[in-house]
DNA sequence: GCCAACGTTGGC
DNA sequence: GCCAACGTTGGC
């Protein structure tokens, strides 16, 4: 896979709730439950093809675990809508449904996970906004740290 | 499990 | 519209 001209993405991902793993078995999945305005703008900026640094977080370690894209652009999260979901939204309406999710695709995963710590360590990497925006579930990542990132990531380090 | 960071809510 | 209180995220 070479750098594309769309859009490079990190998104979080709890591994004990859904991880690459989980999505290399179903191959895609969408991306429901996000409850951040900031985060759910950056879904609805989303184009099919943008690629996504997968990152396990709350982990052992946490850090990037792989790759995805986006495989379907962003639509109304019905769990919003949803009494029983555990993403139900009180305000949220069928008119108004107020969060969006994307559908993301297993591409691959690293020989291991690239931990946190160990980007902390890279020079190049200082200004990740990961590293500033500790809380943002979803953020852009510019394309020289998306790229240094995988090659990072595909040698295990 | 602790706690710092920080986003959201609600009283005024 | 300010801001204190509260809740959540997520590293460690």
């Amino acid at each position: 896979m070479s750098s594309s001209d769309g859009g490079r993405w990190l998104m979080k991902s709890e591994p004990d709730v859904f991880s690459i793993d989980h999505l290399r078995k179903k191959k895609r999945e969408r991306w429901d439950g996000v409850r951040n305005y900031q985060a759910r703008n950056f879904m609805r900026s989303m184009a099919v093809g943008d690629q996504v640094l997968f990152y396990h977080s709350n982990a052992e370690p946490s850090g990037v675990a792989g790759l995805a894209r986006i495989t379907a652009p962003a639509i109304p999260d019905h769990t919003a809508l949803d009494p029983s979901s555990e993403y139900f939204d009180p305000k949220a309406t069928p008119a108004d449904p107020r969060w969006s999710m994307v559908e993301v695709g297993f591409v691959e995963a690293f020989p291991r996970v690239l931990a946190l710590a160990t980007l902390r360590q890279v020079p190049d990497l200082a200004d990740l906004w990961l590293f500033q925006r500790s809380r943002l579930s979803i953020q852009p990542v510019e394309r020289h740290h998306f790229d240094l990132i995988v090659s990072l990531g595909r040698q295990g380090a």
